[in-house]
DNA sequence: CGTGGTTTTGAGCCCGTTCAAGTATCGTGG
DNA sequence: CCACGATACTTGAACGGGCTCAAAACCACG
C-alpha cells in the first residue's frame, strides 16, 4: 500500500485533538489512512455499554460508514493526522492505480485475522491473559528495542477495559499483579517496560 | 459477486462430509466460495479453548492461509460442497474480470462489519443477551417466512457455546429460559420456532 | 433394546464485577 | 511555582453470573 500511502502523504491533513469523533461528513462511507497518533473504533449498546473493536495507528486504515443505525465510531485517543479518501475519489484512484486495489485487499484481509485474534481472546482468554495479551499486542505495533526502554500507552485503564471486556478495576489488578511478579514494571500509570518477555507470552496463553 | 459465484458454479466442487476439516493443500493461501452446506472457522489455545470466530453459509467467502502456526481452521458443520480459487488462479481471474476485485474488497468490508459485532457481543453482552442475538443472526440467514415455521440449526450446543464464548451448559439453560417465556419454541433440541421477534429483539440487547 | 453422544438440570464454587473509599496525577488559575 | 479541583488509578470487601462437576434424561444409531 506504499503508493496509496505516499499519496496521503501529498494530500491535505484533517487534524483532530483527542476524544474528538472522526465523523464522515457527507459522503455515504470513507477510508482514512492514519498519518499519525492513535485512533479508536468503538460500538455502543444502547444501554451504554461499549467495547472498542480496534486501534489504528500510523500508516493503517480504517473504513467510516455514516450510516449511524449502530455502526462503527472513531475517534482520537491522541493528536491525529488523518487522510480521508471519499468513496468517489477512491474509485477514480483506483482506476489510475490498478495495483491499489490489490493491495486494500490485502490489508482487508489483514485486519479480518487480526479482528479473528480478537474475537479468541474476548471469547476464550481470562483477564490476565486479556492483559498480557494486550501489552504484547501493543508493544508489538513499535520497534523491539524501544519496548526495552518502555514504551508509552495512550490509552486510559478504562479504554483498555473496554477494548478488553473487562473493568478499569479487573485491568488495574491484572497490570499490578503482573508488575509484582517482575513480568512488567509500571511507571507513572502509562510507562510501561517488559521486564521478561518469555514471561509476559506464557502469562498471554497464545 | 455474482460473476464470481456464477463461475464458481460450473467449476469442480470439493465435497466435505460433516466434522471434516477443510485444509489448504499446497497453496499458500485460497479463497473457498460456500455452494452449500454451512462452515465454521474457529481458532484455538494452545490448551484446547476453542473459539468458533465465524459460520459460512451458502454464497459466502472465506480465505484459508496455510501457516500452521495458530491461525484460523475450516471445518464442515454440515455436508459441504465448495469451490477453491488458489491465489494464482484468483490473480488470473481478477485480470480478466476487472469488477471482481472490488466486489471481493466490499465482501471482505461486510465481514469485518461482522466480525465487530461478534467483538461487542463477546466483549459487552451477557450469556442470555448472546444466545438471543445468536438465534436472531442465525435466522437472518433464512428467508423470513421459514423463520415461522422454525429454523433447523445444524450446530451443536458445544458449538453454539464455541461460538458465543460460554460453555453448553450456559447455552442450554439460556435457551429453556427463552422457552420459558414462550419468547421461542424448541423441538427435538434442534427446531426452534421464533413466538415472539419483538421480545427476541428486545432480549437481544441489540 | 442396549450403547454412545448430546442435552438438560441441579448444586456449589470462583472469577470478575460492583460498590466504596482512598491515592496519585494532571491541568488550571492564582 | 504552588494550591486546588477534577480526573484517573489503585485497593479492599462483598456479591453474583457463569463455570465446574455430577447425574439424569433424551435421542440416534446399531
Amino acid at each position: 500500500v506504499h503508493d496509496i500511502v505516499s499519496l496521503a502523504r501529498t494530500r491535505r491533513l484533517i487534524r483532530f485533538d483527542r476524544r474528538q469523533v472522526i465523523r464522515n461528513e457527507g459522503a455515504p462511507s470513507s477510508l482514512f489512512n492514519v498519518i499519525s497518533g492513535v485512533v479508536k473504533l468503538y460500538r455502543s449498546l444502547s444501554d451504554g455499554r461499549t467495547q472498542i473493536v480496534g486501534f489504528r495507528f500510523p500508516g493503517e486504515f480504517f473504513v467510516i460508514t455514516d450510516s449511524d443505525g449502530h455502526s462503527t465510531t472513531a475517534e482520537a485517543l491522541t493528536f491525529v493526522e488523518v487522510c480521508k479518501f471519499s468513496h468517489s475519489r477512491l474509485k477514480r484512484l483506483t482506476l489510475q492505480f490498478s495495483q491499489t486495489q490489490a493491495k486494500l485487499l490485502d490489508v482487508s484481509y489483514r485486519q479480518l485475522a487480526t479482528a479473528e485474534e480478537q474475537i479468541l481472546l474476548l471469547g476464550r482468554k481470562t483477564a490476565s491473559e486479556k492483559v498480557a495479551s494486550f501489552l504484547l499486542f501493543y508493544g508489538q505495533k513499535f520497534d523491539p528495542e524501544r519496548t526495552e526502554w518502555g514504551l508509552q500507552l495512550p490509552m486510559t485503564r478504562a479504554e483498555i477495559a473496554d477494548f478488553l471486556g473487562l473493568t478499569t478495576e479487573t485491568v488495574s489488578r491484572a497490570l499490578t499483579a503482573l508488575a509484582r511478579e517482575k513480568i512488567i514494571a509500571v511507571s507513572l500509570s502509562h510507562t510501561i517496560r517488559f521486564l521478561n518477555v518469555d514471561l509476559l507470552r506464557r502469562a498471554a496463553g497464545s
